[in-house]
DNA sequence: ACCGTCAAGTTCCATATGGAACTAAACTGG
DNA sequence: CCAGTTTAGTTCCATATGGAACTTGACGGT
């Protein structure tokens, strides 16, 4: 009851030359760190977080670009004639707020979208040169932030980290989305 | 121009089994995985969610709490006597927005304070014993999540997987917390 | 001891958010 | 080829969210 879970990290095991960092670190951070049985899902939203942060802040009072906005920009960008279903699969967000965000985007002339002949329900979307132009200014500002994070890892760290992310993100569709009330009772 | 960044792993090398999985997920995430500069970025984001969507959800429909009353009540159990501001900054959740959960909290008797005798601005938290009951009826659930989604990595890549993890969470106070408009030019 | 600055929490308010109901098109099967 | 069901995208609306201003207490210098 009182024991217990540890992430498989101890914090003995660090080097001490890192503790000096550690002291910036507020003490629930330690604590959510090296006493916390869910040591995976901390580490996820608190690097996300410190990604994200600065990240969207940017861009938005750079271009006025809203979160699922640019969610919408950056996902064409990357890969033109998709459409809203795609995007809202590969992000999580709510159908609502892709559409909305989609909207902004064709009223700014960011985007343009054209019904799909193979599927009349469906529109297939792509960048207008200003949001090409969007998404090529915004690029670098994202890698050098993602650069910044990850220069405390070797390059083989880097690449194993990326590894390793790769086989869950792989095996996410085997993984329960509904957790209905199960497993509490025995 | 045309020529763009890939994630360090690329698709090519892993093994043809797992090309079967592939199918599973949209060919948008397949692009944001494998044809992305910013490929941190979407691995966590994409992770956090699928651990965090379901989870929340189970949560609120089962306790009727919403995600920043968990998350407060969830960092009070792993350290009694923390105050907000330590779960602000931990969380990264805004105080405006964690104050009113620790208020919801408080009526619902999960979650107990008083005046910090060494500064009277701020107060000391504890679980009721609602409150911890509450923690220990989703802790198994959660650390459950958290095996299911790490059950594709061999302990020794989980342990990897954590320290890679843990290098980065104590590099984050040198990490730029706001870009300003730096950069772009030259 | 006093004044300016900073920090912990709270309150106000405009707005983003997401569930649920909706429209229109596409499959399904008798 | 016509009901019944599913899917893409939109609209409605109640509510959560987060920026900014505010209150009260701490702290630093003179």
């Amino acid at each position: 009851m009182s024991e217990m879970a540890r992430a498989p990290t101890s914090l003995s095991k660090l080097d001490p030359g890192r503790e000096t960092a550690l002291r910036e670190l507020d003490p629930l951070t330690v604590t959510k760190l090296w006493d916390n049985p869910c040591w995976l899902s901390f580490r996820l939203n608190f690097i996300a977080f410190r990604f994200n942060d600065p990240v969207y802040r940017w861009i938005e009072t750079r271009y006025g670009l809203v979160r699922p906005e640019f969610v919408a920009l950056y996902a064409v960008g990357l890969k033109g004639g998709v459409a809203a279903k795609n995007i809202v699969s590969s992000s999580g967000l709510p159908k609502n707020t892709l559409s909305r965000a989609i909207q902004k985007l064709l009223q700014r002339r960011l985007l343009k979208r054209e019904t799909d002949p193979d599927d009349l329900r469906s529109y297939v979307l792509a960048l207008t040169p200003a949001g090409r132009a969007i998404f090529d200014e915004t690029m670098p500002m994202m890698v050098g932030q993602q650069s910044a994070m990850l220069s405390v890892l070797s390059e083989a760290e880097q690449k194993q980290l990326c590894e390793l992310m790769d086989k869950m993100v792989i095996a996410s569709p085997t993984w329960p989305a509904d957790l209905e009330t199960e497993g509490t009772s025995t």
